[in-house]
DNA sequence: GCTTGACCTTCCCATCGTAGGAAGCCGCAA
DNA sequence: TTGCGGCTTCCTACGATGGGAAGGTCAAGC
């Protein structure tokens, strides 16, 4: 079958199907005499392993290693467990910190009155001009060196989650 | 100050402020006469601003609006917060999204023995050949037409999710 | 003075997954 | 034969970030 029948049985879009095949994620497909690439249904089974490893979470270089695991008849189940259980953890990672923007979000949303007056504690937040902590807003003026309790850098400036 | 110093102060790499710089989120800075960029207080404050935005997920477009916002004194509050809301929205969206595949991926890892054998419902589940649900796994031969409950697609296939 | 090293400049390239488009060939049907 | 839809390759872009090369500048130490 031709490319454009693959990807609509496989869901992945020619354009993908195409650039797997160069980056060696799949091989070269076969050519008909045209020079038109053919596929088998063992390729759209592939392709469809990709889409929904893709749709996982799972980035295109660990979807070859989930590849050799699915080829690979003689590796132990653990190998591909623990291969998915780091996937998760780092998943979780990511929850974790869209979860600590939102909350920080939240509360500076939570003091902005939302009327037509000016004052907005969401941009003075994102304006404050002490540390990296964009949070309880210890605006008291006095109390200087570390407070006793839990007060600092509770969730301020969350790495990279590429939105 | 040199760009260097600017950068240390906001926590911005030199790259980054060229690059904002280049793309017209920030205006073009101040030349020493050697051609070295010249930075102040001001400046520095703005890419505080601006660190600080992307650490909570903003986009640089978004935050374009944002400073737009943050220098516009007589706009409401409420523009504010509803482009904060709007927000927030989408990181709850992308949280839901990766909360599906945590879900989905755990199903699959729970039932998988992570021993020495090969047998394993992960790869199993990634490679099944029908539909787009990889899940509940009704691999029961004869029971065709639609069950009665809840079974099937009940998260298959969150949408792009950029990790 | 001159050297050295840290810092600055611009320009180009890579990443990752995906899509758009142009120019041109192929296959099939009317 | 014409025409259209599908296929081919090649180039471009995105968004945010970093790496690195080639070269200019500055300040400190000799």
């Amino acid at each position: 079958m031709n490319i454009g029948r693959a990807s609509k049985l496989s869901g992945v879009s020619t354009k993908m199907i195409r650039y797997y095949e160069q980056t060696g994620l799949i091989p070269k497909a076969a050519r008909h005499s045209s020079g038109y690439r053919d596929y088998d249904d063992a390729d759209v089974h592939r392709l469809r392993f990709i889409r929904r490893s893709r749709d996982l979470g799972f980035t295109v270089e660990q979807i070859g290693g989930l590849l050799d695991l699915w080829s690979d008849r003689s590796r132990a189940s653990s190998d591909v467990k623990s291969f998915a259980l780091g996937h998760i953890e780092r998943l979780k990672e990511k929850m974790t910190e869209i979860e600590a923007m939102v909350r920080t979000l939240e509360s500076l949303a939570d003091h902005c009155h939302g009327d037509d007056r000016p004052e907005c504690p969401i941009i003075d937040g994102l304006a404050e001009d002490d540390g990296d902590s964009l949070r309880p807003k210890r605006r008291e003026p006095q109390r200087f060196g570390r407070p006793g309790g839990q007060s600092a850098r509770h969730h301020g400036a969350a790495a990279k989650v590429t939105l």
